[in-house]
DNA sequence: CGGAGCGTTGAGCAACGTCAAAAGACGTGG
DNA sequence: CCACGTCTTTTGACGTTGCTCAACGCTCCG
């Protein structure tokens, strides 16, 4: 873990905190403790363990990631962007079922539950609004077993590219043709469940078929309507900060 | 929908509200409208509709569905047992991404969003339990989506099964090897991601195995320490009460 | 008696996984 | 700068899983 001094002013409100006013945001940073930085790689949080604190994702991309029994490899539920808090599950739960994965190098800010406990008791529309931001999570846990459990393959790679499409605009604010993506091939196929072989091939589709293009490094919209009709994608389960969600 | 007189006090409690302690479940209770009853089929929410009350299923099963796009069948996303609330998210979210359906003839609680506020507001512990148990949700969502993107078949519907036996089993207090099975091999293609002319040949081959046999309105388990290895079966993601799950 | 829904089975095919090999990308140490 | 190891991507070949279509029997219920 490394420490860095912070100052809560100049963290900005981006992706899912959107949902939270800027009085309720200025409430929750006052109680950040500091910064955590994680590397590529690293497991920030395993499963089992007792958590004091959550943290908030300020930069870089993080799994959840469920271990398949008797294989090497696992299984990824959910992508987390900036913005989001990847644990807070761990805040009434206290225990997690599932491990927390930096894909890439992250900034996390780490927010003690007992201080989050009695900002809480004080702003009752901020633990409603908290409340919110994990059922949020939920409804895209939801989506990723439809997804997994009901598409073919390449609808599947294409419907996850628009999530990530649109988790990423969220985050920015603007739409990008052009996303850095930090992960391998055999992320995404952890993320769709496919075989990174199968992965391969349906990237290869894609290409051909003029959707997208996944480079080392970055993955190339070409044809955004043509993704998301290839992948069916209704974004409405991500309930967006600014789209009609109301929460 | 149907109105019967309710009696708060001859409620029991089960499934996964035995997580509230007698005073939080009293005073839940005390909020409770009327008892609604649906039949097999009926769609109890519907997804998109705004939501001014939440429902706690206290007979029959229930599942969370999605329809798949441009299809016919659906995709099942949890099933609810007694003891469940079957959209609390809607309390938070006030929109709910999902159907619900009832499988069986059911009856459920009805409480409303104004009272269960007052209620919360004035006894914070209820509050933060009521957000673990939609967290417990969202954990089972992740392992549906687990199960249905890494396991095969036969694991797959074994896993689905013993699932239903460990529900069932905290629903009673007690483990049976015959269940009612009040849902079609169609209903377990859903809920799998499987086609039903696939469940058809998993079951037979369970049957075979030795596992367990499902006959018209039963599910017999036969074996269920073979059962649970064949799904590689761990009941920790259900933080079920009175296990060692910290909630 | 007839229809509707469910369960069962077979045949053929498409989707996907596994194994294996080789080429490219990238960082490290010499 | 090059040599090396490691990780990732790509491709082929082959086997398996699971889907679709179709037909038929069963049960329940009108």
């Amino acid at each position: 873990m490394t420490f860095q001094s912070i100052d809560p002013t100049e963290i900005k409100r981006m992706g899912m905190v959107k949902h939270l006013s800027p009085d309720q945001w200025n409430a929750l940073m006052s109680i950040v403790e500091h910064i955590d930085v994680q590397p590529a790689g690293r497991i920030v949080n395993r499963r089992g363990n007792r958590l004091d604190h959550s943290l908030l994702l300020t930069e870089g991309l993080i799994a959840r990631s469920i271990p398949r029994s008797g294989q090497r490899r696992s299984t990824f539920v959910a992508l987390e962007f900036p913005g989001d808090f990847v644990d807070l599950h761990a805040f009434p739960l206290k225990r997690l079922d599932h491990d927390v994965v930096a894909l890439t190098d992250c900034k996390l800010l780490v927010i003690n539950h007992d201080r989050l406990h009695a900002l809480i008791d004080a702003h009752t529309e901020l633990g409603r609004m908290l409340w919110s931001l994990t059922l949020v999570d939920a409804s895209i846990h939801r989506h990723w077993a439809m997804r997994n459990s009901s598409m073919r393959g390449l609808a599947r790679v294409a419907n996850f590219f628009c999530e990530f499409d649109a988790r990423q605009a969220a985050v920015t604010g603007q739409h990008a043709d052009i996303h850095k993506l930090g992960i391998t091939q055999s992320d995404i196929a952890d993320a769709t469940g496919l075989s990174s072989v199968h992965v391969n091939r349906v990237l290869r589709d894609l290409r051909e078929d003029g959707c997208c293009e996944v480079r080392p490094g970055a993955l190339h919209i070409l044809n955004r309507q043509k993704l998301v009709s290839r992948g069916a994608f209704d974004p409405a389960y991500l309930y967006l900060p600014g789209s009609d969600a109301v929460l």
